[in-house]
RNA sequence: GGGAGCGUUCCCGAGCGGCCAAAGGGGGCAGACUGUAAAUCUGUUGUCACUGACUUCGGUGGUCCGAAUCCACCCGCUCCCA
């Protein structure tokens, strides 16, 4: 397991992460399956068609349903979601923001209800670490608070010394479990997060802390939680020079074209992101001219494909008219044909944005899309 | 032939004398969505010269200061008994 840069352009990377589930070529946008599943209809199968290099699923969600002990006795996540490619599986850490009204975090973990039926369930680190260890998910990340902004910076300093405490039993569970015999993934990875909501200072001193214990891979999370785009840049810029050269930057849970853009400028290498599947979903489709709402009214007789330019599944083969008709017929092969264009779009940008950077043409690259992929519709 | 109902804004449907351009759904139109409690949520939906005016609750004519709401007749529909 190595990460390899391939090449830069000024802070932007080209890189190659070597795991026991293959080859990741960055920078890269994951996927999101939360419950092992692409919402709107889009299975382990399509991913394969469409570019996807990895997917990522989440802790929480696999531990209430089905749960992750009945994941390890069918042999992990990779078997039963039928996909042999690299998973990351986020540890529960955005749980503890987007479910906030549910859950009491304590120094010992967290006590959520459960969002199904309300249950008691209760995940700290070792939990997180062993819930992971039983999914065999090729990445495991560090269980974390995601904090919501803004956020005191009382309180923030107390929420990221306490994730950071968290990380130290993340690193002691982890190794522990892929030593035990019978370990679905013995060679699974930690990464670690790191926090501080929008302040520079318990920014840039977690990210001191954390490149000390030498992890697999680093993440910036906690952003893109409700702050200005240009303070989580500003974020990015603050952290990026204290990140390992030699390991893989994730920035999680971001996000639109733009900021994909704006952060693989400023060093980052890993993305995931509901918006492309979730937006899919409400009809928002992303294309290389632009944003397109399939719902709107100017579509209705609109033979082209959403984008001309697009050679995913939907646009080979079907028209906006039909498209949108699908849409506000309820369909679900509507979700699934918008879900399956804004991957195939996303996985699409990626590979563009590392050929660009290949050729050392990123800045420009860049110059000319983020206007066109900003707000602008088509 | 006898009896009982019903007709409301694009649709369904509430309203039963003023606080009604008229509840609530649906549909339409538009917007939001960033490590997924989201196939969700928000706004809007008679017209205009839009802090006001005008037209609208099957039709016509009345009662009343005032009618979607009350009365008469007409038109259309439903059900029950023969």
């Amino acid at each position: 397991m190595s990460f390899t840069l391939l090449k830069h352009e000024g802070r932007a990377r080209r890189g190659r992460f070597e795991t026991v589930h293959g080859t990741i070529e960055t920078p890269v946008f994951m996927n999101v399956g939360t419950s092992a599943a692409i919402k709107g209809g889009v299975s382990s199968m399509d991913l394969r068609e469409i570019g996807c290099q990895v997917e990522l699923s989440n802790t929480y969600h696999l531990h209430i349903r089905p749960g992750d002990k009945l994941i390890r006795e069918l042999g992990g996540l990779h078997k039963f979601f039928n996909w042999d490619k690299p998973i990351l599986t986020d540890s529960g850490g955005f749980q503890v923001f987007s479910l906030a009204k549910l859950r009491k975090i304590t120094e010992e973990g967290v006590h959520f209800n459960s969002h199904l039926d309300g249950r008691a369930i209760f995940m700290g680190p070792e939990e997180s670490m062993q819930i992971q260890s039983n999914l065999g998910s090729t990445i495991a990340m560090a269980f974390d608070e995601c904090v919501e902004n803004p956020a005191e910076y009382g309180y923030a300093k107390e929420a990221t010394d306490r994730t950071y405490r968290w990380l130290l039993r993340c690193r002691d569970e982890l190794a522990r479990l892929n030593a035990m015999p019978g370990t679905i993934n013995p060679h699974q990875m930690l990464w670690g997060i790191n926090q501080g909501c929008t302040y520079d200072d318990l920014r840039a001193e977690h990210m001191k802390q954390i490149r000390e214990l030498d992890l697999d891979g680093y993440a910036i999370g906690g952003l893109a939680v409700g702050e200005p785009a240009e303070v989580m840049y500003h974020i990015i810029e603050v952290v990026e020079p204290l990140m390992p050269a030699d390991k893989p930057r994730y920035l999680m849970g971001v996000g639109t074209p733009v900021n994909i853009l704006e952060a693989v400028w400023r060093g980052v290498d890993f993305f995931d992101c509901v918006m492309p599947s979730r937006n899919a979903r409400h009809g928002a489709l992303f294309t290389w001219e632009g944003r397109l709402n399939i719902l709107n009214e100017k579509y209705m007789y609109d033979t082209d494909p959403i984008s001309e330019s697009c050679g995913c599944p939907a646009c080979r083969h079907y028209s906006r008219a039909y498209i949108r008709h699908l849409f506000k017929a309820k369909e679900i092969l509507a979700m699934r044909l918008g879900v399956l264009h804004n991957l195939y779009f996303y996985n699409e940008l990626m590979q563009k944005i590392r050929d660009a950077i290949d050729a050392g043409a990123y800045e420009s690259f860049c110059r000319h899309y983020i206007d066109i992929l900003g707000e602008r519709d088509v």
